[in-house]
DNA sequence: AAATATATATGATATTTGTCAGCTTTTCAA
DNA sequence: TTGAAAAGCTGACAAATATCATATATATTT
């Protein structure tokens, strides 16, 4: 076994909070940990699973969402590299409150919820480190509840491609990193499928973006930011 | 000094995180802290500030809002009697992103963050019961997120109903015990203030709602279930 | 009690957004 | 490669919601 899949020399773990945990409890979770591989369209977990474990995101990109009693999905969160799934579920002892559905091919470790459940109790650094994690989950969460019941749809549009882009970055072409469809970009968003694909049309017609393929990019990024911000 | 004043023996710390503390902890707490009494409409802290400590809630209510750049308020949270408010800032060690106004009369106990840093820092019980509590929050701005993106303003509405009988209470009459102007109905569900007055006339001249001087009550509890939830 | 301010109410209208239908393009597997 | 399925696109229309104007009721101050 290659030393790069021993969690105490993985370098995504800087990313998440298993950064606070000791060599010990790190060697626990190393020989307990799974690794999976998990391809684009399928789901990790679904809402109302009971979880038994967290997932730590190796690589790819996963969509956190809701089904809402109309049949619409809602997107709330994109997880990449680093990140850590399950938490909130496995801290609070309930079945998973969103789905996971892995948006690219992606690796995943999946780590038992006993080791992690057992370095909350005993290591006050770890769950601190997760604790400052989970408060910027929430913070993130009330900016989308303002965001959603305040700008109108373009607004939230252009701000999720400033968000695609910051956070998922871009090639040397120019075209965003993260290939989400429109339904997906529509679901984050909160809005209908067709009044996304309108809205993007019209960015395109008024040179904000550009697109080949399925590929998206943007083009004028100062605009896109007035128009987020309602000017 | 009444023995009631001191954190060891407050009935309203068994709700909240703090009672995961020690004796000795409580007892550190409890010099420190500082009553405050709030009238209606007064601010606690603002978007923005800097908070060097967390507030208790003994009695009274709090909107805890943030404002959108089109200048309207979105009120994310209500907080009564034995929440904690402004512990997301002290962990995160940020400004607050969300304003805190009294709703009604309030008393408040105001906790200087340093004893409450310490035992985040040493006391593995408390961090995990805090959270406990701020992954419960998590779960709930997630649904928020979801109700407000996907349900109607009439749904909206209903459902901001049941939700203030459920955890404030009605009087012997069947009135809400909390009583909150349209404007802030409105802002709890993202809508425009008009909007949700022309909706709640509605509820009443279909027999839902019933008002009196400027309370309001639910009579048809179910109807107002079946149309939250799309019926 | 009168005067003023604030909150509630309602109509008319404009704007935004969703829905349905049909069409084109792309993707993917047989 | 070719044909079915999915994704993207666009128009027409309907529904939901916001905005503006104005009226009335209620609360607050003088």
């Amino acid at each position: 076994m290659g030393s790069e899949s021993r969690c105490e020399n993985c370098i995504i773990r800087q990313f998440n909070s298993l950064r606070a945990m000791s060599k010990e409890e790190l060697k626990k979770v190393s020989d307990s940990k799974v690794v999976k591989k998990v391809k684009k369209g399928e789901a990790i977990f679904e809402e109302g699973d009971k979880l038994n474990g967290v997932f730590c995101v190796r690589d790819g990109v996963s969509k956190l969402s809701k089904l809402s009693s109309n049949g619409k999905d809602q997107i709330v969160k994109l997880a990449s590299k680093g990140e850590v799934m399950g938490q909130r579920s496995v801290i609070s002892e309930e079945s998973a409150n969103l789905s996971a559905v892995a948006v690219n091919d992606m690796q995943l470790c999946y780590i038992p919820k006993e080791v992690i459940v057992d370095s909350l109790h005993k290591n006050p650094d770890f769950t601190l480190e997760v604790l400052r994690h989970m408060a910027n989950d929430l913070r993130e969460a009330d900016d989308v509840i303002v965001n959603i019941s305040q700008k109108t749809v373009k607004q939230r549009i252009a701000e999720a491609f400033i968000y695609l882009k910051t956070n998922f970055g871009e090639d040397k072409e120019g075209y965003l990193l993260l290939v989400l469809s429109r339904e997906d970009i529509a679901n984050v968003v909160g809005t209908a499928t067709e009044s996304c694909i309108r809205i993007i049309s019209e960015f395109k017609k008024k040179g904000l973006l550009k697109s080949s393929g399925k590929r998206l990019g943007i083009i004028d990024e100062k605009k896109l930011r007035d128009l987020a911000e309602g000017f």
